[in-house]
Order: C-alpha cells, then structure tokens, then sequence
DNA sequence: TCTTAAACGAGACGGTACGTCTAGTCTTCTA
DNA sequence: TAGAAGACTAGACGTACCGTCTCGTTTAAGA
C-alpha cells in the first residue's frame, strides 16, 4: 500500500536545500556582473557546481531562475508607521525603493527582469503579482483612507496616483535619463499632494 | 588613389535602397509578430531576401537595426499649439503617446526596445537620445515657461514633474498592470497641475 | 556482523526472484522490440516496475542483463545422437542454429550481443564461454574423433573447420548478405566434408 | 540571368577540404583508440577543431562519419591474378583480407563498424554494399567460372561456398575465439576445395 | 565600351548555448 | 537488508543563431 496520507513524508531522496541555495546565488551573481546574456543556464549551473538537468528539474526557464534569486536577495520590508502622515508614509515608501534600486545589486536585477518579462508573460506576472502590486496596494490603500478621511479629492484616479509615484523610479531606472537622487522621493509627493499651481 | 573629389560621387556600386527597406520591414514584422527573441538576424535576413553579410555591412547589432524599424515605423510628431493652454499641451502630448502606445505596433516596438536597451548601452542611448529626450525637452520647456510666467510654483524639479507625467505611460506599457486607457492623460495632467488636496 | 554460518540463511530480506525475472523479461522485450539502444536501463526498470538502483546492484551493466536475458530465454540443447553419422551430426547442430536464429526472437538477441560485445570485453568473453565455446566444443569433438577413427584425414585443421561450418550462419545473421535458408546447412556440411571438386 | 548550368560553379564559399580531411582522421584515430562510444560528434569535432553542426551539415549520424573514415584509411584493392590457379587466387584474397585485419587498424575499425550497422540499416547498407558486395562478387565470379571449366563440381552453393571462406575471417575478428594467423587462409581455401574426407 | 570597386547573395565555418536524454550514483523511506 | 522512489552529476545529443569568412555576381561611375 502506498498512500502517505497528507502528513506523510515524501518518497525518495529529497531535494537538497544546497543546490537551491546555490543556483540562485550563482544566478545573482552572474546577473548583477553581467546581466541577462550572462546569466545562461550553462554558466549558472557550472558556477553553481550544478547540473544542468537539475536546473531545469526546478525551474522551466532562466526567467523563473532570475525571479527567485531577485526575492531571494531582495529582502524589501514594507513597513507602515500607522502614525505617520500620508505624505511621510508615501516618502519614507519611495525613499526605500531609491535606495533599494540605487545602493544595492537589487537595482541591475530589477533592470534585467524587467527587460526578461517583455519576453515571457510568465515572469511579467509574476513580478506583477509578487513585486508590483503588493507595493501598489500598500500605497492605493493609504490614498484611499486619506480620501475616505477627507484629506484629498474625492474625483481622484487612484492608480494613476499611485503610477505618478512609483512610475518615475522605474522610469529613470530602465532608461538612465535621470538618477534616483536623494530628494526625488520627497518631490514626487510634494509636487503631486500640493500640485504645480501656486497656492495664491 | 580614391580622391573622390569634394562633389564626386562614391565609388563602386551605390547601396541599395531597396535592402534597407526590406530589412526594416521584415525587422519590425518579426518584432510585432514575435519580439526581439523572433527578431533574430538570421530570420530577418530570410524575410528580407537579404544575405546576413549585408545586414551586418550597415547594423551593428539587431538592437541598431530594431531602433531603425521602430523610427522608420514610428511618423509621430511631436507639434505644439502655441496658444493652447499648458494643461492642454501637455494632455494632448501624452494622448498622442498613449494612443501610439495603444493602437498601433509602436507599442509593441517599444517594449521590445526598451528590453533591448537593458543589455545594449548603444540602444539605451540612442533611445535616450532620439525618442526620450526631444519628447521630455519640449515638456519641460512648456513647464519652464509657465513658471516663469507665474503659472506655476517656483520650486518645481522640473524633471521629476515631465518623469510625473511620462513615466506612467511607459510603466503601463511595460508590466501591464493598468491600461492605457482614453482618460489616463487628462487624469495625469490634472491632478499634478491641481494636486490631490481639496483646495478650499 | 554478516556470518550466516554454515547452513545458516543469510541474513535480512531475501533477493526478489520476482524482480529478477521481471527485469529479464523486460530487457528481453525491449531488445527483441528495439534493439540495445532501446534497452536502456532506464526504460528497463520502467518497465519491469523496478528501482534502476536494484538493477544496477544485481548487474553491472545492461550488457550483462541482456546476455543473462539471452541465456534465460534461448533454450537450446546441444543433443548429440551417437549413432548418427558425423554428416548428419553436424547438419542437426547446423539447422537447430539456423532456426533459432532465423524463427525466434534470439537471432535479433544474438545480433544486439554480439553488438555490444565489441565494446565491452566481459560480454564477448562470458558470450565466447557460455555460447560460443560450448557449441564449439561439440563440433571439434565431433570432428576429431572421426578424423581418429580415420573417417577424415589427419592433417586437418580443426578449429577452422569448425569456423567454416559455423561463422556463414552468424555472417549471414550480422550482415544479413544472405539468408538462413532452409539447406544452408546441408549445404555447408556437405561442401565441406566432401570438397568442391569433382570426384573424379 | 541566374541559370548556372550544368557546369555552373556553386554558388557561396566552397566546402573547405580541410574539414572533411580532419574531421576523418579525428573520427578513425578515435574509433582506433576507444571504439564506437570514443567516437562522439563531440569528441571528433573537438579532436577535428571543426564545429559540430559542421559536421552534421555533411553527415547524417557518426555512423556515416565511422563509414567514410574506414573507407579513407583502408585502400585494400582487389586486384586478382588472371594466370593464377583458383587456389592461389582465393588464398591471396583471404591472406590480404586477414592481413589488413590482424595488422592495420583497419580490424578495429571493422569491428566498430559491424556492431554499429546492427543498430543503423544504413550503416548496415553501406557496408554490404561498399564493403562485402565487391569483395565477395570478385569471389563468387572465380568459383563460378572454375565450375563452368568444370574444375568444380557442378551442384554447389555459390553464396554458402564464398560464406565458407569469408566469414570466418570475419567471425574470429569479431568473437576472438581464434587468431587471424598466417596459415589460416590456406587451411580454409584448402580444406574447402579438397574436402576434409581422405583422397583414397 | 571597358574597367574598377563596392554592394550583394549564397552559404560554409567556428562558436556558444540551448533543452533533452541516459548512465550511473547517492539518499531517504518502506516492507 | 532488499527494494522503491527519486534527486543528483556527468556528459553527449542534435538544433539554432551568432558573427565572420570566402566565393561569384551585380551595378553604376569613371576612364
């Protein structure tokens, strides 16, 4: 008889943590020196002292390899301080994301797999759903309240918010025309809360 | 000796327009079809009825030759109406991109270009250089003077409000977490001029 | 500490003959199917519902299966009658060759063995010694006693004798130039014993 | 016009000699040394310093690459004497054949290529036809004409009697039972044609 | 008209990586 | 302890493009 009955072990030899564990660092590694194009399957698997075969046992592509060690080196918390204001909430978020992008191989990743997910919608949503829009919710969430609270405009475009804060990181990550300087944060929100026009 | 002389005209056999036409044509083809992964030289050739050796005589790399197709595609102008108001300049200016985006191969194009752009510093900086650039100049000068008319704040950073309006169209395009819908640039544009708070 | 004593059954859980005859079978099927690229190990224990890793701990390659899958499923005695004729003794080994190789299954074995035993010298020694030498051995047998008894002449030379009556039929089988007809080995004891010239 | 003609040379770079050259000697020195399974696409592109689709390009398996190094290492001609008796002849024949088999490579490359054939038709094919055909219709058209000069009997089986020569050659390379010695060629020929019973 | 030189098509070639396959080995749990 | 399950390394498979090369063939301007 076979059945394990759901709380028992798996047959056969089990996966082996050190492989995992590996891969995904050589993937990184190999991502943030060279990007995509350096990162193959075969240089992954031979820096990582990995066979290939085993590689693709775990992950179908060399996308799905990038995405897990991008959220495996990427450890981003977002923490909210329910006492802050939503002006200080958004800044401290955006200031984090700067940071992440700016300070860290994080940065070279995010640039890689955005460029790898216009090739495969696999990854595109996977990066929408474990990256993209926990992030978005956060902040949708809080100009929403203020809204409710009557600290903003009711006739607001909530995404369209939330893309005039986030969007421009993203922008002058993937195409350099700007750097991610210390005060951008702090002037996406300023500018966006308080609007261009003067105050009279 | 070669001496052409100042009006003389190239030796030997004149290049073919006939090849460049071809080859960008079966370049943007494939990319719409396919992206930059169906894009390759080998298959652009075939398509072109164009040897590879002649591809390589004139493009660097597919990038260079994708950034050609998108341009040859791409007929969109970027005119300003001098007595239009700036709120209306800069909404039209973003609908035209939006709709470009949205409805025609341009799109697609970009996104693979942008891709491209990640691995191809030459791309990245052609691209900078004659598609982003001459777009966010006409913006910025529009902002500037506004605010040297007094319409607007004196302390704008004026690159982070055209990444304000911008950014959220190519943020869209390329995770597709939101559409590009028809109202998105006059709620980009308005709710930046005006800001989110009630204004009484 | 092993020591099953004299008589003592050894130790633990006995070796499986479901498992051995399971896997001969299957390695015979797949041989007469497909031939030694078909007989994988893999596709062995898959079919003979086996671990490979039993496989491999009972023979050390797919050779030795396929020689002991070769011996398990050829059953062919090497009857002498005494009172036959040398003639007719011959002929009777000849035919029952020719027929086992030319109506069952172990004619397709035979080929793949003999196949295999090029690249690996333990095959061609175990098929030399528990086939080829015992079949061999009858003949020469055969041949000498009747050259004692003066029924062939002196100067002879047995083993190519032998060679001459049994390597056509295992030629014919490999390259396949010819068939097993039905006289063939008549054909051959007869040229061979009385000669091919006239008797004048 | 295109139309090149019967006599019109190819178009694009010639197929360079070098690489047919090398990559046979590669693929002979390594069937030489390690046999079939030393004898990959990979090895003899490596040891060739030729690319493997190269290879591919021109021939269909290693199979055909193993057929075409035997046939270009081994220059056996099977020139035969017109004055010479029938003995002499054959003798001659089969004196070369084990001669080129027990002291050039050429034996090992037979082997290889006679256990390769059992798994590839085409192998088997060429080999019969390139190979066994020639050698043995040479034979065949001496023992036919002896009969019709009524030097041998009437009634025998031409195809068993050239088997009878042949193959033991064949069988002691492929089984080793016996050696390829300097006598045997006489013996077969000899025993054959006089039988084995006493003249009286 | 003839020469000359570059453009061009065809396709061979050395590479690199692909994704798949099988051989064997090793590790864990079960009978 | 035998055996099942299956993870794992090693390495060849045949394919696809890459970018370079060597040919022969066109095409037009200049002699």
């Amino acid at each position: 008889m076979v059945r394990p009955g759901p709380t028992g072990a798996p047959r056969g030899r089990p996966r082996s943590e050190r492989v995992r564990v590996a891969v995904l660092d050589a993937a990184a590694d190999l991502l943030v020196e060279g990007g995509m194009s350096a990162a193959t399957i075969e240089g992954i698997a031979a820096r990582a002292g990995v066979s290939k075969a085993t590689i693709y046992k775990w992950w179908p592509t060399r996308g799905h390899v990038a995405l897990d060690s991008f959220f495996t080196r990427t450890r981003d918390t977002i923490a909210v301080d329910p006492d802050a204001s939503l002006s200080d909430s958004l800044t401290v978020q955006l200031q984090a994301l700067c940071a992440l992008f700016r300070d860290t191989a994080s940065g070279r990743l995010m640039r890689e797999l955005a460029a790898f997910a216009q090739n495969d919608p696999d990854v595109r949503d996977a990066l929408e759903e474990h990256w993209l829009r926990p992030r978005r919710a956060v902040a949708m969430r809080l100009v929403t309240e203020a809204a409710e609270r009557g600290e903003l405009r009711a006739d607001i475009d909530v995404e369209a918010v939330v893309d005039q804060l986030f969007a421009p990181v993203y922008h002058r990550l993937l195409f350099g025309h700007a750097p991610l300087r210390e005060g951008l944060a702090a002037a996406l929100v300023g500018q966006l809360l308080t609007g261009l026009r003067p105050r009279n």
